[in-house]
DNA sequence: CAAATTCCTATTGACAAAGTAGGAATTTGA
DNA sequence: TCAAATTCCTACTTTGTCAATAGGAATTTG
C-alpha cells in the first residue's frame, strides 16, 4: 500500500476544508462527523509539519482551519507527499540515502520510471479538479 | 511502500534465472549467492503460487529452476503482482471487497486512475527489456 | 547411495499503522 | 469576564506485516 490511511485522510480533510471554508473556519469536529472518522486522529494528520504549512488556524470558539492558498494551488500529489513523507514506491528510491547498487542494478530504472509516472499523474491534480469532478481515469487497458 | 523486498526479489531472482539458465536450470544457491541475499528467503519466494506458476522446477543434483515461457512474454507487473498479490496504491482498491461508498467518494476516481497509470506502466515492460537495458525512464518534470 | 536440491511449516524480532487517551493552552462570543 | 469550544502536544496501545531465520522432509539423479 502505498498511500495509508493517514494521506487519504488528509486530502479528504483539505476537500472538506476547502469546500466549507467560505470566508470562515472549519473545526476538526464539523469535518470529522462529516466524513465519519475520528476526530483525534484527524488533530494528528493536522498537525503534521507539511500539511500545517497549507493552513491557517484559529482556536476558540469558531475556530477551526481554512486552505493558505485557493484549491487550485494545490496538487493532490503535495498533499499527500506532505502527509505521507514521501511516496516513492519502493524503498530504493527513499529518502536520503537510496539505494548505493543503483548502477549496477538493472531493476532500478523501473523504480525510477514508477516513481516518475505516480508523481507525475498525482501533481495533474489540483484539489479545485477534485472538487469539480474533473478527474481523468485512464483505464488500466490502455497501457 | 507500494513494492516490497518480495516484489523486488521475485523480479530480481526471475531475472538471474532468465539471464542465466541457458538450456539448464538455475539454482537457489547460485542466485542468492550472486545477488547477495538468503537463500532461504528467496524459497519462500519462488514458492507462492502465483511465482512457481511461472516457473519449471526440478530437484536434486543439478536441480534448480527455469522459465516456464520466454522473457519477453512476462511483464514486469505480471512478476510483482504474482510476488505482492496485488499492487494496488490504496486499500479502496484492495481485494473483492473494495470500498462501499466509492459512489459517493470525490477521491474514489484518484486511486481508480492511479492503479492504472502504475499497472499500466509496469506492463508495459518485459523481462526482455530489463535485460537489454531497454526501460524509459519518464522524467517527473514531464507531469 | 550420497549429495544436492526443492518443498514445507513454524518461529522470531522489529517496526509501522491506526488509532485512543488525557489534558494544556488559547481564543473569543455572549 | 468567563465559560465553552477549539487547537495544540505527548504518550500509549493494539494489531498486523515484513523480512528473515531455522530445521528438516521429500525427491531426484549423477
Amino acid at each position: 500500500m502505498i498511500i495509508s490511511t493517514r494521506g487519504r485522510y488528509a486530502l479528504s480533510v483539505m476537500l472538506d476544508i476547502a469546500e466549507h471554508q467560505g470566508d470562515g473556519y472549519v473545526s476538526l469536529r464539523d469535518s470529522a462527523d462529516r466524513q465519519n472518522v475520528s476526530k483525534k486522529y484527524l488533530e494528528q494528520i493536522v498537525i503534521i509539519p507539511d500539511v500545517s504549512a497549507m493552513l491557517l488556524s484559529k482556536g476558540g470558539k469558531c475556530g477551526g482551519y481554512r486552505l493558505k492558498k485557493t484549491p487550485g494551488e494545490y496538487t493532490v500529489g503535495e498533499v499527500l507527499r506532505a502527509a505521507e513523507g514521501s511516496i516513492c514506491p519502493v524503498s530504493c528510491l527513499d529518502g536520503e540515502g537510496t539505494c548505493s547498487h543503483k548502477e549496477e542494478c538493472n531493476v532500478y530504472p523501473i523504480w525510477q520510471g514508477l516513481d516518475g509516472v505516480i508523481n507525475g499523474y498525482l501533481d495533474g491534480i489540483t484539489l479545485q479538479d477534485v472538487l469539480d469532478k474533473r478527474v481523468k481515469v485512464v483505464g488500466k487497458d490502455e497501457k
